[in-house]
DNA sequence: CATGAATGAGTTTTCATTCAT
DNA sequence: AATGAATGAAAACTCATTCAT
């Protein structure tokens, strides 16, 4: 009936909900999103059942803002990849960029998993997910150009590198293969991107 | 305390519980796991709620055995990829293999994020995820090997090549972005992996 | 999800079905619809409360069913009134009307205030009461007719005597007042039911 | 443990307390009581949702205060309905009295038929209801009796007119039905009422 | 083997009431 | 007195699994 949410003003309020969120994600990142429920995150959170609705519509409104956190953990780092950057040195660019990738995806595969399987089924989680990979794509692009970088084919480049980045990442953080070395591995993708954008 | 699953070994059994997995995949594929329920699975395969369980253990039997014909599906025509190849000319396996990945992976999409969400879930599910790439990864530089390609560090740029096409794949397939024209993003991604092999 | 409920074809399952409504009509009736919840409804008609799922949509549909059963308990004897007239002394009939209304009351009272209360809040509710009003009013008035009454204001005539006689009905079944000497009134209503016809 | 309410004194609380009864009577009206929550009324009130209970036991007891001023709005208009009558002409006496009652039904329908619904749930809603019937129906014999009309069966003759036209104005203010000419069922209604003190 | 009705534990969500501030 | 966040019991409804036929 009350469908209203509760936007807290206060140090409190705000401290609970960012709890709840912050339960919501382990949890979800954890068991999935659908072998959660709403009870767990209350309890890991330290609060009653009931005020989990105050502050969220519902649990899909928890993974929403489960995401928010996750895009600012996974990009805020990537996004921020060129800006000490003052030539167009990709020998050292590359190597960078891979780390960072890497440790992005380590610090939050589990949501990663969690939030790309339900893009599939919900809408605005793969809105979200798409214009993050357009804002990333263009941001990148754009500090490249202004660092003197050709725009010709520019925003392929680096999609392309984002996705090779992210491949590998995902393949050395699962680290499944014996018979890999995965040394070997980022060699070959960091010859391949400095190649990229030769 | 019937916990056990019939072995059909007549054809109409045969045939049934293979409707059922085929249903499953379908349902799992369209709507994932956790929001498809076993009595669709039932009535999509024509058969009563209560004989799944003649044929599976539970829902979870049904998703491995799906997850059995993914494999075939998409696997199948990846690993006889350089079948008919009989000189080591990457100009033309590339583009091809760039298309059986793609088309692979137009096929199967929905279910892949199924799997691919549940295998941080599943033990099992991500242990056949793992043995395919691992089986893909050395059929296929068993058969560049044959082809005279020099061992050195040959899983690595395989399966570096493998998760370069999945990755592009993906992007075509989903087709999110209107500012990326995926037309020369696989020209990129075709130029990269030829430069792989050299 | 399955939004799906089973039309029950054989006995028994027909038989559960109508334990069911009898459970809810009782439940109703006694406490209101909104003081009932599923599982007493399931307890009172010895079913578990999934099944209850599996016969009908909602609570709500629940007490539709029931709402039929309230209508043709109160207003088949009501429509069988005049069926054994053959002529119009009314001197008999008001009495036989009054009576009959009585009684119908007396055995439904509760659900009459249950269902009479929510169709202020329930369309479909409110619209089935309406249309059964019409419906008494019309087929009474036919058969007025019939049997040689002149139409001229029948329905309004027809319709201030049910309103009359329920109004008593209400009156003497709820038996409030010992100040009031619930014979009298009745020849009161009596009295005045004859002046409308004459 | 202050399971004490507050007598409000001041001024401003006791207009605090008469808002939230106002607020809890509109808002039973329109959607019932059990489809009200507290926190509607609060708000609708202008209060905190934890005053409310400053002043009120529990959500029954708002419904109590507003069963009185239901009371109060109904039967003012209907007790007063005799004191400028100075000579019994039923003449115009019934029609004042028809117009009357469904005036006060016109203003406050939704609440009696919320009231209605839960005397039978609540004793003391009941048992108000019935005080009230009969204070009406004593003062107003006792007012005729003062003008001269003979005490005989006159409880018996006020009951059923005040119930004749709350049932009357009950279907004027629903107007349920297209095949009623409600002008010609009035003048029925007042033929009635008028023989009946005849 | 096959059916599909039946079970009941589990899930999301609501809301009257309390309580820290 | 007043606030409104917090509680937690209770409600509607779902669904994997079992079982009588």
């Amino acid at each position: 009936m009350a469908d209203v949410v509760r936007e807290p003003k206060q140090k409190r309020s705000i401290e609970k909900k960012e709890r709840i969120i912050k339960a919501g994600y382990d949890l979800f990142a954890e068991k999935g999103y659908f072998c959660t429920n709403t009870a767990e995150i209350a309890k890991a959170a330290g609060v009653s059942t009931g005020i989990v609705y105050g502050y969220f519509h519902d649990k899909r409104d928890i993974l929403l803002e489960a995401l928010d956190i996750y895009i600012h953990a996974v990009f805020t780092p990537i996004l921020a990849l060129l800006d000490d950057v003052t030539e167009l040195d990709f020998e050292k660019i590359i190597p960078l960029a891979i780390d960072r990738g890497v440790q992005a995806h380590r610090d939050n595969k589990e949501m990663h998993n969690t939030l790309h399987s339900l893009s599939t089924q919900d809408e605005l989680v793969l809105e979200r997910f798409s214009e993050l990979e357009q804002e990333v794509t263009q941001t990148l692009s754009k500090k490249l150009v202004a660092l003197g970088y050709p725009s010709l084919h520019l925003y392929e480049k680096v999609h392309t590198a984002i996705s090779f980045v992210q491949s590998f990442a995902h393949e050395e953080v699962y680290d499944h293969h014996d018979y890999i070395d995965y040394d070997e591995m980022r060699r070959l993708v960091t010859v391949a991107l400095i190649d990229l954008f030769r």
